[in-house]
DNA sequence: ATCACCTAATCC
DNA sequence: GGATTAGGTGAT
């Protein structure tokens, strides 16, 4: 697997999960393309053939301070940056670069892990909203089955003291029974017990209670 | 083609 | 955490 690949796989994840680190490596590049690279003609090493083995030692604390500030201010590192901040610190202005290198990469780590934690704690929020909401559906629905229920007897009611005073009347003549169902926002017509006619335009039908 | 520089992975 | 390596890019 090449490396560009990895960086267009990288960039593709960024983009679709992490859109603002996306931006972040988006302007990289175009600052890239930007900016030309200043060329130099030595090598790192002056040296022809033998390596100087440069010994590891560790920064000392006013260095990485001021590496730190350096890169507080721009991740990026020109070549003028790059050796003013070398001859201050007295250090290879290569190794201020791999400095530069080692701390953008351990940046976007710890980037790409907060981002992963704040997305993991927005996930948990969500499950937890998503459940409350169920949760409320289903009570409003009981509460909904409950007031039809209360309006199908009622409507029963009146229509058994109607049937009482007048033997010749049912519940399909011109004296059919309108109700409001006021609250819930719909008017309907009572066809029987169970189904109900709304709206003349609609001409549906709806049952009440399906349980 | 060569060089400087990059990222990602890895070493120590 | 500093350095190296591998594989890449763009300028010269």
């Amino acid at each position: 697997m090449t490396g560009r690949k990895v960086d267009d796989q990288m960039i593709l994840i960024s983009h679709q999960f992490y859109p603002h680190i996306y931006v972040q490596l988006k302007q990289d590049l175009q600052e890239e393309t930007v900016k030309p690279r200043r060329r130099k003609n030595k090598k790192r090493d002056g040296n022809n053939n033998t390596s100087v083995v440069v010994r590891k030692r560790k920064l000392s604390e006013e260095q990485v301070n001021l590496l730190e500030r350096s890169f507080g201010d721009e991740h990026k590192l020109e070549t003028e940056r790059k050796d003013k901040l070398a001859s201050e610190l007295g250090l290879d202005p290569h190794q201020v670069a791999v400095w530069f290198q080692n701390r953008r990469a351990r940046w976007k780590n710890k980037k790409l892990e907060e981002e992963y934690s704040k997305l993991k704690i927005q996930h948990e929020t969500t499950i937890i909203e998503k459940y409350r909401l169920e949760t409320e559906v289903l009570k409003m629905k009981e509460q909904l089955c409950q007031a039809e229920k209360q309006i199908q007897r009622l409507l029963f009611e009146r229509n058994c003291d109607i049937s009482s005073n007048s033997p010749t009347s049912s519940i399909f003549s011109m004296e059919q029974p309108q109700f409001n169902l006021g609250e819930f926002g719909m008017e309907g017509l009572l066809m029987d017990n169970n189904v109900f006619f709304v709206g003349d335009n609609q001409r549906t039908y709806a049952t009440l209670c399906d349980n």
